[in-house]
DNA sequence: CTTTTTGCAAAACCTTTGCACAACC
DNA sequence: GGTTGTGCAAAGGTTTTGCAAAAAG
Protein backbone atom coordinates (compact mmCIF):
# COMPACT_ATOMS: atom_id res chain seq x y z
CA UNK A 1 0.00 0.00 0.00
CA UNK A 2 1.73 3.69 -1.15
CA UNK A 3 1.24 6.33 1.43
CA UNK A 4 -1.13 8.96 0.83
CA UNK A 5 0.09 12.44 -0.06
CA UNK A 6 -1.74 15.96 0.26
CA UNK A 7 -3.13 16.94 -2.43
CA UNK A 8 -4.95 20.70 -2.98
CA UNK A 9 -7.23 19.10 -5.90
CA UNK A 10 -8.10 16.86 -3.27
CA UNK A 11 -8.96 18.61 -0.31
CA UNK A 12 -10.96 21.24 -2.20
CA UNK A 13 -13.35 17.91 -3.39
CA UNK A 14 -13.77 17.31 -0.19
CA UNK A 15 -14.17 20.30 1.31
CA UNK A 16 -16.62 20.87 -1.89
CA UNK A 17 -18.72 17.69 -1.06
CA UNK A 18 -19.24 19.14 2.71
CA UNK A 19 -20.64 22.00 1.88
CA UNK A 20 -23.83 20.02 0.11
CA UNK A 21 -26.20 18.17 1.58
CA UNK A 22 -27.80 16.79 -2.40
CA UNK A 23 -25.40 13.92 -2.75
CA UNK A 24 -23.85 15.10 -6.05
CA UNK A 25 -22.23 13.29 -8.70
CA UNK A 26 -18.50 13.03 -10.19
CA UNK A 27 -19.74 15.22 -12.68
CA UNK A 28 -21.43 18.00 -10.40
CA UNK A 29 -18.15 17.97 -8.24
CA UNK A 30 -15.98 18.29 -11.58
CA UNK A 31 -17.49 21.14 -12.47
CA UNK A 32 -17.61 22.99 -9.04
CA UNK A 33 -13.75 22.55 -8.24
CA UNK A 34 -12.88 23.64 -11.78
CA UNK A 35 -13.92 27.06 -10.59
CA UNK A 36 -10.69 26.73 -8.17
CA UNK A 37 -8.96 24.77 -10.48
CA UNK A 38 -9.68 25.27 -14.04
CA UNK A 39 -7.06 22.84 -15.16
CA UNK A 40 -8.67 19.77 -13.23
CA UNK A 41 -9.46 16.78 -15.22
CA UNK A 42 -12.60 14.57 -14.46
CA UNK A 43 -10.37 11.66 -14.47
CA UNK A 44 -7.90 13.60 -10.98
CA UNK A 45 -11.61 13.75 -9.72
CA UNK A 46 -12.65 10.30 -9.95
CA UNK A 47 -9.20 9.18 -8.39
CA UNK A 48 -9.72 11.33 -5.40
CA UNK A 49 -13.64 10.20 -4.73
CA UNK A 50 -12.65 7.03 -5.06
CA UNK A 51 -9.98 7.42 -2.81
CA UNK A 52 -12.15 8.99 -0.43
CA UNK A 53 -14.50 6.31 -0.50
CA UNK A 54 -11.87 3.64 -0.17
CA UNK A 55 -10.79 5.47 3.02
CA UNK A 56 -14.20 5.32 4.24
CA UNK A 57 -14.27 9.17 4.39
CA UNK A 58 -16.89 9.65 1.89
CA UNK A 59 -19.72 7.31 0.53
CA UNK A 60 -20.39 6.31 -2.76
CA UNK A 61 -24.37 6.31 -3.46
CA UNK A 62 -25.19 3.94 -6.59
CA UNK A 63 -28.78 4.59 -6.58
CA UNK A 64 -29.63 3.34 -10.05
CA UNK A 65 -29.60 6.52 -12.12
CA UNK A 66 -26.45 5.47 -13.83
CA UNK A 67 -24.18 7.96 -12.16
CA UNK A 68 -22.57 7.67 -8.63
CA UNK A 69 -23.25 10.04 -6.11
CA UNK A 70 -21.21 11.04 -3.20
CA UNK A 71 -22.29 11.64 0.58
CA UNK A 72 -19.96 13.26 2.94
CA UNK A 73 -21.95 11.64 5.93
CA UNK A 74 -20.67 8.31 6.17
CA UNK A 75 -23.22 7.38 9.40
CA UNK A 76 -25.67 4.76 8.56
CA UNK A 77 -28.60 6.53 7.23
CA UNK A 78 -31.19 6.02 4.38
CA UNK A 79 -31.46 7.62 1.07
CA UNK A 80 -34.14 9.24 -0.41
CA UNK A 81 -34.10 9.52 -4.66
CA UNK A 82 -36.44 11.66 -6.10
CA UNK A 83 -37.71 10.29 -9.41
CA UNK A 84 -39.08 13.16 -11.18
CA UNK A 85 -36.02 15.05 -10.57
CA UNK A 86 -33.45 12.98 -9.53
CA UNK A 87 -32.16 14.60 -6.17
CA UNK A 88 -30.94 12.15 -3.82
CA UNK A 89 -32.08 13.49 -0.19
CA UNK A 90 -31.07 11.97 3.49
CA UNK A 91 -34.52 10.62 5.36
CA UNK A 92 -34.35 10.40 8.24
CA UNK A 93 -36.38 7.18 9.51
CA UNK A 94 -38.20 5.50 12.33
CA UNK A 95 -35.63 4.66 14.52
CA UNK A 96 -36.82 1.22 14.75
CA UNK A 97 -36.31 0.13 10.91
CA UNK A 98 -32.68 2.44 10.79
CA UNK A 99 -31.97 0.04 13.82
CA UNK A 100 -33.30 -3.47 12.61
CA UNK A 101 -30.93 -2.22 9.49
CA UNK A 102 -27.51 -1.35 11.60
CA UNK A 103 -28.43 -4.39 13.62
CA UNK A 104 -28.15 -7.01 10.71
CA UNK A 105 -24.60 -6.26 10.50
CA UNK A 106 -22.98 -9.01 12.01
CA UNK A 107 -25.63 -11.49 11.78
CA UNK A 108 -25.92 -14.41 9.28
CA UNK A 109 -29.15 -14.99 7.25
CA UNK A 110 -29.70 -18.45 5.65
CA UNK A 111 -26.02 -18.88 5.97
CA UNK A 112 -24.92 -15.63 4.57
CA UNK A 113 -22.63 -13.09 6.58
CA UNK A 114 -24.05 -9.56 6.49
CA UNK A 115 -21.57 -6.85 6.97
CA UNK A 116 -23.58 -3.80 6.15
CA UNK A 117 -26.67 -2.94 4.32
CA UNK A 118 -28.70 0.47 2.98
CA UNK A 119 -32.01 1.80 2.03
CA UNK A 120 -33.06 3.57 -0.95
CA UNK A 121 -36.66 4.96 -1.07
CA UNK A 122 -38.44 6.45 -4.08
CA UNK A 123 -40.82 8.78 -5.27
CA UNK A 124 -41.48 12.36 -5.88
CA UNK A 125 -39.57 15.31 -3.54
CA UNK A 126 -41.55 18.15 -1.64
CA UNK A 127 -40.12 20.44 -4.19
CA UNK A 128 -41.08 18.89 -7.58
CA UNK A 129 -44.65 17.96 -5.58
CA UNK A 130 -45.37 21.56 -5.33
CA UNK A 131 -44.95 22.52 -9.26
CA UNK B 1 -48.28 4.90 -26.12
CA UNK B 2 -47.79 2.14 -28.78
CA UNK B 3 -49.59 -1.10 -28.85
CA UNK B 4 -47.42 -4.10 -27.67
CA UNK B 5 -47.25 -7.15 -29.68
CA UNK B 6 -46.37 -10.33 -29.20
CA UNK B 7 -42.79 -11.43 -29.63
CA UNK B 8 -40.73 -14.60 -29.32
CA UNK B 9 -37.62 -13.22 -28.46
CA UNK B 10 -39.46 -11.49 -25.66
CA UNK B 11 -41.26 -14.46 -24.54
CA UNK B 12 -37.88 -16.91 -24.45
CA UNK B 13 -36.41 -13.90 -22.06
CA UNK B 14 -39.04 -13.40 -19.58
CA UNK B 15 -39.24 -17.49 -19.44
CA UNK B 16 -35.99 -17.64 -19.26
CA UNK B 17 -35.67 -15.22 -16.17
CA UNK B 18 -38.44 -17.24 -14.17
CA UNK B 19 -36.02 -20.37 -14.19
CA UNK B 20 -33.54 -18.33 -12.47
CA UNK B 21 -33.33 -17.48 -8.84
CA UNK B 22 -29.74 -15.65 -8.75
CA UNK B 23 -31.01 -11.92 -10.80
CA UNK B 24 -29.30 -12.98 -13.86
CA UNK B 25 -27.53 -9.45 -15.78
CA UNK B 26 -28.57 -8.65 -19.45
CA UNK B 27 -25.58 -10.51 -20.94
CA UNK B 28 -26.43 -13.54 -19.09
CA UNK B 29 -29.73 -13.41 -20.66
CA UNK B 30 -28.49 -12.67 -24.00
CA UNK B 31 -25.96 -15.63 -24.01
CA UNK B 32 -28.68 -17.95 -22.69
CA UNK B 33 -31.42 -16.54 -25.19
CA UNK B 34 -28.85 -16.58 -27.66
CA UNK B 35 -29.21 -21.24 -27.62
CA UNK B 36 -32.69 -20.37 -28.92
CA UNK B 37 -32.37 -17.49 -31.20
CA UNK B 38 -28.89 -17.49 -32.44
CA UNK B 39 -29.32 -14.77 -34.17
CA UNK B 40 -31.10 -11.79 -31.29
CA UNK B 41 -29.25 -9.38 -30.49
CA UNK B 42 -27.48 -7.66 -27.11
CA UNK B 43 -29.93 -4.80 -28.20
CA UNK B 44 -33.58 -6.45 -28.11
CA UNK B 45 -32.55 -8.05 -24.92
CA UNK B 46 -32.20 -4.41 -23.09
CA UNK B 47 -35.22 -3.60 -25.10
CA UNK B 48 -37.48 -6.38 -23.91
CA UNK B 49 -36.00 -5.78 -20.41
CA UNK B 50 -36.46 -2.51 -19.83
CA UNK B 51 -40.17 -3.08 -21.54
CA UNK B 52 -41.02 -6.03 -19.34
CA UNK B 53 -39.66 -4.10 -16.12
CA UNK B 54 -41.74 -0.69 -17.10
CA UNK B 55 -44.78 -3.14 -17.34
CA UNK B 56 -43.94 -4.29 -13.71
CA UNK B 57 -43.45 -7.99 -15.00
CA UNK B 58 -39.75 -7.85 -13.81
CA UNK B 59 -38.15 -5.60 -11.74
CA UNK B 60 -34.36 -4.05 -12.51
CA UNK B 61 -32.12 -4.13 -9.84
CA UNK B 62 -29.01 -1.59 -9.49
CA UNK B 63 -26.83 -2.98 -7.08
CA UNK B 64 -23.91 -1.16 -7.54
CA UNK B 65 -21.74 -3.59 -9.78
CA UNK B 66 -22.28 -1.58 -12.60
CA UNK B 67 -24.47 -3.89 -14.38
CA UNK B 68 -28.11 -4.06 -13.72
CA UNK B 69 -29.80 -7.01 -12.27
CA UNK B 70 -33.06 -8.86 -13.46
CA UNK B 71 -35.47 -10.41 -11.19
CA UNK B 72 -38.78 -12.15 -11.74
CA UNK B 73 -39.70 -11.54 -8.49
CA UNK B 74 -41.71 -8.05 -8.44
CA UNK B 75 -43.40 -8.43 -4.38
CA UNK B 76 -41.07 -6.39 -2.07
CA UNK B 77 -38.07 -8.37 -0.85
CA UNK B 78 -34.74 -7.42 0.21
CA UNK B 79 -31.43 -8.44 -1.80
CA UNK B 80 -27.88 -9.47 -0.17
CA UNK B 81 -25.05 -8.89 -2.83
CA UNK B 82 -22.09 -11.15 -2.12
CA UNK B 83 -19.08 -8.68 -2.37
CA UNK B 84 -16.75 -11.43 -3.35
CA UNK B 85 -18.49 -13.19 -6.24
CA UNK B 86 -20.79 -11.22 -7.01
CA UNK B 87 -24.29 -13.13 -6.67
CA UNK B 88 -26.89 -11.60 -5.84
CA UNK B 89 -29.91 -13.39 -3.24
CA UNK B 90 -33.25 -13.33 -2.13
CA UNK B 91 -33.04 -11.87 1.38
CA UNK B 92 -35.85 -13.15 3.84
CA UNK B 93 -35.41 -10.53 6.37
CA UNK B 94 -37.59 -10.82 9.68
CA UNK B 95 -40.69 -9.54 9.29
CA UNK B 96 -40.87 -6.46 10.81
CA UNK B 97 -38.50 -4.84 8.81
CA UNK B 98 -40.04 -6.15 6.01
CA UNK B 99 -43.10 -4.22 7.26
CA UNK B 100 -41.34 -1.28 7.61
CA UNK B 101 -39.77 -0.78 4.43
CA UNK B 102 -43.45 -1.73 2.98
CA UNK B 103 -45.61 0.64 5.26
CA UNK B 104 -43.36 3.56 4.04
CA UNK B 105 -45.25 3.63 0.57
CA UNK B 106 -48.06 6.05 0.97
CA UNK B 107 -46.57 8.17 3.68
CA UNK B 108 -44.75 11.52 3.26
CA UNK B 109 -41.21 12.21 5.41
CA UNK B 110 -40.04 15.94 5.65
CA UNK B 111 -42.33 16.66 3.16
CA UNK B 112 -41.52 13.86 0.80
CA UNK B 113 -43.88 11.17 -1.11
CA UNK B 114 -42.61 7.70 -0.95
CA UNK B 115 -43.86 5.23 -3.20
CA UNK B 116 -42.06 2.74 -2.81
CA UNK B 117 -38.17 1.31 -1.07
CA UNK B 118 -35.74 -1.27 -1.66
CA UNK B 119 -32.80 -2.57 0.67
CA UNK B 120 -29.45 -4.09 0.02
CA UNK B 121 -27.36 -5.79 1.96
CA UNK B 122 -23.58 -6.29 1.66
CA UNK B 123 -21.52 -9.40 2.82
CA UNK B 124 -20.15 -12.84 1.97
CA UNK B 125 -22.39 -15.62 0.85
CA UNK B 126 -22.23 -18.91 2.16
CA UNK B 127 -21.04 -20.49 -0.94
CA UNK B 128 -17.82 -18.33 -0.75
CA UNK B 129 -17.64 -18.55 3.06
CA UNK B 130 -17.03 -22.42 2.90
CA UNK B 131 -14.02 -21.85 0.44
C1' DC C 1 -51.44 -3.04 -45.02
C1' DT C 2 -50.12 -0.86 -40.83
C1' DT C 3 -47.76 -1.06 -36.60
C1' DT C 4 -44.38 -3.06 -33.70
C1' DT C 5 -40.16 -5.69 -33.14
C1' DT C 6 -35.72 -7.19 -34.63
C1' DG C 7 -30.66 -7.28 -35.82
C1' DC C 8 -26.91 -4.72 -36.63
C1' DA C 9 -23.88 -1.11 -35.75
C1' DA C 10 -22.90 3.14 -33.99
C1' DA C 11 -23.34 6.26 -30.35
C1' DA C 12 -23.96 7.71 -25.63
C1' DC C 13 -22.60 7.43 -20.94
C1' DC C 14 -20.00 6.82 -16.93
C1' DT C 15 -15.72 5.30 -15.09
C1' DT C 16 -11.04 3.67 -15.21
C1' DT C 17 -6.28 3.64 -16.80
C1' DG C 18 -1.42 4.51 -19.09
C1' DC C 19 1.89 7.77 -19.44
C1' DA C 20 4.92 11.86 -19.04
C1' DC C 21 5.24 15.75 -16.10
C1' DA C 22 4.36 18.29 -11.85
C1' DA C 23 3.73 18.39 -6.90
C1' DC C 24 4.74 16.67 -2.46
C1' DC C 25 7.81 15.56 1.48
C1' DG D 1 15.66 12.52 -5.06
C1' DG D 2 12.19 9.22 -4.52
C1' DT D 3 7.42 8.71 -4.42
C1' DT D 4 2.72 10.05 -5.19
C1' DG D 5 -0.67 12.92 -7.70
C1' DT D 6 -2.15 15.31 -11.95
C1' DG D 7 -3.74 16.27 -16.71
C1' DC D 8 -4.68 14.51 -20.88
C1' DA D 9 -6.42 11.27 -23.87
C1' DA D 10 -7.57 6.82 -24.87
C1' DA D 11 -9.84 2.66 -23.58
C1' DG D 12 -13.26 -0.05 -20.93
C1' DG D 13 -17.83 -1.67 -19.90
C1' DT D 14 -22.88 -1.10 -19.91
C1' DT D 15 -26.95 0.61 -22.01
C1' DT D 16 -29.44 3.14 -25.58
C1' DT D 17 -30.69 4.38 -30.28
C1' DG D 18 -31.28 4.98 -35.65
C1' DC D 19 -32.44 2.48 -39.42
C1' DA D 20 -33.89 -0.93 -42.92
C1' DA D 21 -35.76 -5.50 -42.91
C1' DA D 22 -38.79 -8.94 -40.67
C1' DA D 23 -42.68 -10.29 -37.89
C1' DA D 24 -47.19 -9.61 -35.88
C1' DG D 25 -52.10 -8.61 -36.20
Amino acid sequence: MPAIKYSRQREAIQRFLMTRRDHPTADVVYSAVKREFPNISLGTVYRNLTLLADLGEIARLRIGDGADHFDPDTSVHCHFVCTQCGRVLDLHLEKEMADSLTGLAGTAIDGNRIDGGTAYCYGVCSRCRRL
